[in-house]
DNA sequence: CGTTAATGTAACCGATCGGTTACGCATCCG
DNA sequence: CGGATGCGTAACCGATCGGTTACATTAACG
């Protein structure tokens, strides 16, 4: 025992940087526009190394990608959305097994009901 | 600085929740149909407090609910869905965000290709 | 060509996480 | 009633996380 999971999947990576409220917030504003490393921080409490942290994982999770523009590196969305899409099937898979279980649910009660 | 997020919010939690692939597999039995305590966690390789853990968490992100049947206690998923919609709503906002953004994108490289 | 500006990374730190073992507590059953 | 069963939690542990400061690198500019 004690082994972790060893294959940290996409699904995995893009849950988990989107977990985070501050990444969140970061993601949204280079949502809006493509920004420059530097500003996509701009007013949030921390220092600079941390929000390149934070691009880090958003990069790695597939949601932003950088565009070196000579010293300066702008970020954007990923053009490719497929890490945002697998969450997407996977929330919609989810919500299906929900609307299955209420259904059921709400079988039960009614039956319970005639009883 | 060095302060954390003070508040976690239920987004937070949610998503938290969904990002480690164990608890998305309890998560995915529990969904099937209503189960044990002990039973959730079978033929996993982890002991059962470890499993314990994991539900607490997935109760406190609103995706589960526990339902006691003497000394056993029964798990499905929670009759409201609120949690799993704010996720859904969230993923749909970053979604359109997402077309937006991949529409200014092609707008501009066809006017690169323009010029 | 040397300096400055923009970015990323390394090393470190306290807090949290995912797991364990040990224990407490309630409920059933002989 | 007393043991057994089912469940949760406390205490602990190594690994990871989110932040910091310090440094390395690369591109622009006088």
């Amino acid at each position: 025992m004690r082994r972790r999971a060893i294959t940290t999947t996409r699904l995995d990576r893009t849950l988990a940087a989107l977990a985070d409220p501050t990444r969140r917030r970061l993601l949204d504003r280079v949502g809006r526009k493509a920004v420059r490393a530097s500003d996509v921080g701009a007013g949030l409490p921390m220092t600079r190394p941390a929000v390149s942290k934070h691009l880090r994982i958003l990069r790695e999770a597939g949601l932003i990608e950088p565009v070196p523009q000579g010293r300066e590196v702008l970020y954007r969305l990923a053009r490719h959305d497929a890490a945002l899409a697998q969450v997407r099937r996977y929330v919609a898979r989810l919500s299906g097994t929900w609307d299955r279980a209420l259904a059921a649910f709400k079988a039960f009660a009614e039956q319970e009901e005639d009883a």
